[in-house]
DNA sequence: CCCATAGATCGATGGATGTCAATAGGAGGC
DNA sequence: GCCTCCTATTGACATCCATCGATCTATGGG
């Protein structure tokens, strides 16, 4: 596996389940649901999203500053999110740059009974 | 403390933040973020919210059954996500009823992007 | 080639958390 | 007042998880 990107396989649900206001979760839903939130439950990757969300793009070395963590936890947590398919990973010459996945942020907010 | 919607307190924040799309998040606003979506970071308590959500209302004697988990047990989830804001409980008569609080709901997708 | 750098992985550790059995609290019915 | 039913709490246990130091991999520059 070359690149970190690659481990992020794909997706573990694409759009999946209504919101959970209309109708009762199976507990295979909520069982992928729930890795999707818990990716969203630490204050780390919830300042590091935001940090590469609104920098559109970002590498490792530009976060571990502002986060106060060392590299290897910074790196852990690159690799939780982009499991949960939240951001993305691309290798480029040293660097890795993290980008979010639109897409995947949409699909959570909708489970919360947004449209 | 008399009834179990009592202990919910007050919600920690009450509007909070911009989405996290448009600007970094404090170390503050995002603890107190994370510790919304780890309520949603379980499995069971997914299926409990979206029972009662759908229920509209539901004592805790209508929750063992679906979600398969002894009566301590939901009753911790049933604490855990009063705590976080996103379920009020009464109690009325012998039974406990608990409802969705939507606007805690509304507050985590206005996070993750939504208008 | 060899070295420096960016990032991933491994191992260990302390703390948080889900689960259940046992127990306590509290509201109604007799 | 006692007994029954529903719920909350406590204690114990196992597991998961965030964190960091140390190490490994790979990319580029000299």
């Amino acid at each position: 596996m070359p690149t970190p990107s690659a481990r992020a396989a794909q997706p573990p649900v694409d759009p999946c389940c209504a919101p959970l206001t209309e109708a009762p979760l199976t507990a295979a839903e909520a069982a992928d649901l729930a890795s999707l939130f818990a990716a969203l439950g630490d204050p780390v990757r919830l300042r590091l999203l935001s940090l590469v969300a609104t920098a559109g793009e970002a590498c490792s070395c530009n976060l571990e500053g502002p986060l106060g963590k060392s590299q290897p936890t910074v790196s852990h947590h690159t690799r939780v999110l982009a499991d949960a398919g939240l951001l993305h990973g691309e290798r480029r010459g040293r660097w890795t740059w993290w980008s979010v996945v639109p897409g995947r942020l949409a699909a959570a907010r909708r489970i919360l009974g947004g449209t």
